[in-house]
This record gives C-alpha cells, sequence and structure tokens, in this order.
DNA sequence: GTCTATAGTCTGATAGAC
DNA sequence: GTCTATCAGACTATAGAC
C-alpha cells in the first residue's frame, strides 16, 4: 500500500516471510501474501532474494534456527547447573520464542524443496536445538542426577513435548499458562507419574 | 493410465487421497496428484466428490480419525488393566497405523479450510484419540496407580511423543525399533530419568 | 462413472522503465 | 530498489459427450 523507503527492506521482508511461513507452511504461502505483508509488490522480492520462494524460505530457516542456537546456548549456559533448572529454562526459550512447529515443517514443507536444501536444513536443525540440549543431558548424567539412558530419546521427547505445548493449548479448554504445564512436563520426565 | 471398471473405486479415492495428504499435507496435493495416483481423470474426481478438494480431505480426515477410535478404543479394552500395559498397547496403535501428523495437520492444514469445517474435524480428533486415552489415565489415578496429576497434560504429552518418534527416527541417526524407543518413553513417564 | 475439453483463477518468475 | 506489465504453467472446478 504506502511506497516505504526501505531502511531495512530486506530485514523486514524476512521477519514478514519468517511469520507467514511459520504459521500455514512453505506451500500455503505465496509470493504475493509475502510481498503484501512486507509492503512491497511481488517483483521487488526477486531483487532481495534472485533464487525465489525456495531460497527465501531456506534463508529465512537458517536465521530462524541460528537465533535458536544462539539463545538456547545463552539460557542453557545461565541457568543452574541442575537438569531441572536448565529443562526449565529451555521451555521458557521455547515457548517465548516461536513456537517452532519443527514437526510441521519436517512433515510437511521438506519434502516440497530440493534435496540439497533439505539436508542442509536438517543439519542445522540439529546443530541448532538438538545438540545444546544433548550436552545438558550428558552432564546430568555425568553428575549422576539421571541414570544411564538413551540421550537422544530424551531431547526428541522434550522438543516433542515443547512442539506440541502450542497444539495442546488451543484443542483443549485449558487455560492454564504455558509455562506451568511445561514445567508439570518436565517433573514427570525427571520423577514420573507413579504415586510416590 | 488403465482404465478401471471401479469395484470400489471410491474406496480406492480416499486411500489414496489419504496416503497424499498425509505425506504431504493439503495444500501440498493436488487433485491431478490423486487423480493419477486412484487411476482416474481429475474430472472423474467430482462424481465421487462433488464438493470438491476440501470436501475430500474432511471426508478423509474423519474416516481416518475413526479408524483411529476404533482402534484405539479396541486395543486399551484389551490391554491388562495397568497403565503401562495400556500405554504400551496405544504406542504400539500408533507406531502401526500411521505416524498421524497431527501437529501438522492442526498447524498447517487447517487453517486453509473453512471455519465449520476446523471446528468439526478438532471435535472429531478429540473424541477419537484424546478421549480413549484420558479414560485410561483416569482409571489408572482411581486405582492409585499414578498420583493427582492433570489428566489431560499427559494425555497431550504422549501423543505428541507418539506423533514426534516419527521424525526422531528419521533426524537422528538411530536405527532402533520405534517400539524399543516408545517403552523407554513409557517408562520415563512412569517412572521418571531420576537415578533411584 | 468415466472421459475430453476448457473456463477462470492463481502461481512463481522475468523484462524493462524509472 | 521499486515499480507496471506480462508470461507460461498449474491450479480447482465445470460442461457435456459417451
Amino acid at each position: 500500500m504506502a511506497r516505504p523507503i526501505a531502511p531495512e527492506s530486506r530485514t523486514r521482508l524476512l521477519d514478514a516471510a519468517e511469520r507467514l511461513f511459520h504459521k500455514r507452511g512453505y506451500n500455503a504461502v505465496s509470493m504475493a501474501d509475502i510481498a503484501e505483508a512486507t509492503g512491497i509488490r511481488k517483483a521487488s522480492l526477486y531483487h532481495h532474494v534472485p533464487g525465489g520462494k525456495e531460497e527465501l524460505f531456506v534463508e529465512v530457516s537458517i536465521r530462524t534456527f541460528e537465533r535458536h542456537e544462539e539463545g538456547m546456548t545463552r539460557v542453557l549456559a545461565q541457568a543452574e547447573p541442575k537438569l531441572e533448572a536448565q529443562l526449565r529454562a529451555a521451555s521458557r526459550w521455547m515457548i517465548d520464542h516461536a513456537p517452532l512447529g519443527l514437526l510441521a515443517m519436517l512433515q510437511n514443507d521438506m519434502p516440497a524443496l530440493a534435496e540439497e536444501h533439505v539436508v542442509g536444513l536438517e543439519r542445522r536443525l540439529m546443530t541448532s536445538l538438538w545438540q545444546p540440549l544433548m550436552a545438558v543431558f550428558g552432564a546430568a548424567r555425568a553428575r549422576g542426577e539421571i541414570g544411564v539412558v538413551n540421550t537422544d530419546t530424551f531431547v526428541g521427547a522434550f522438543i516433542s513435548m515443547m512442539d506440541g505445548l502450542t497444539y495442546i493449548g488451543t484443542t483443549t479448554v485449558s487455560t492454564r499458562p504455558m509455562e506451568e504445564v511445561a514445567d508439570e512436563l518436565i517433573d514427570m520426565m525427571l520423577n514420573g507419574l507413579k504415586a510416590r
């Protein structure tokens, strides 16, 4: 609508695209949608992203993953070096910074991309969220806080549950704050549900 | 390609559509894809499903949910009346009968549908998987197997983890059978990770 | 119940003026 | 760096013959 002077119009483009891709998925978002959200015409997008829609999606995803890697590593380092405190910190970060919709992305968006991009994105996804959490579980095991377990299983479970928090919140009538539910799940992971 | 006589061509249509919708999501599947997979021409689809693509998706989804409700209720009833045995039975059912991709569906597909359809599908999704599992957790609490907890939180967590099993399996190098991982997760839910 | 043909719309992307 | 104009192809859906 307006004719923006484009101060950091590339950043605005990535921000708009990120919001749309995340909410509706790669296939359901058109370049026209992104242009409108950014405030420029369709054709102008190709000046910033010559590679078109797929390149835009890859770039946006990489930026998201890098932000998650930085933030997750930081909150884990700042937390008290106990597994419970670290998992709470991780949950807060995930709740605050995007319901990732990782499962949705992996299942629906990836098949639409070129093989090379899929490989690269999956690798970055691993290092951004998976690795920092793997380290935390590993350290907890070294400290003797938890028994000998398959770390990757529980990292996956943790991410799945946090990822699911979003839709659990929308499909149930639950109006409880997500932080509260997250703490409940972390307590379950550590102490179990069995009556003690 | 062939010119099928259509013995139960409507069923074949629903089967093909289900497979495609599930794998790639609503938006990424075209009527041409479905026609090709079914073995008839695009236009012929509209004889079976006059409402077009959206009606087809809704019909397929309802059929899927009903199958899950029937099967989940059955395996839960057949299992030993202990929470652990019932969760194992539930996990086996979910592993065998479709990585649902529920999160993906809720996040990506629903926004593309008419409001009335969204409401109906979400309600059916609840009754198909959620309710049977809610009953199981409730009964376990009544038997004193688990403490007083927010049942819906843990039903959501269980479904999220089972749903996530699929992609955990594909993104890690883990070649362990899903059943084994599921048992590990159920043990975590009940007994916790803390060194005992 | 399946087909061919096609309408009408939206898609991602390009050319070229300013 | 943004625009207008436009393309070729894919999309959902319909009309009507067989």
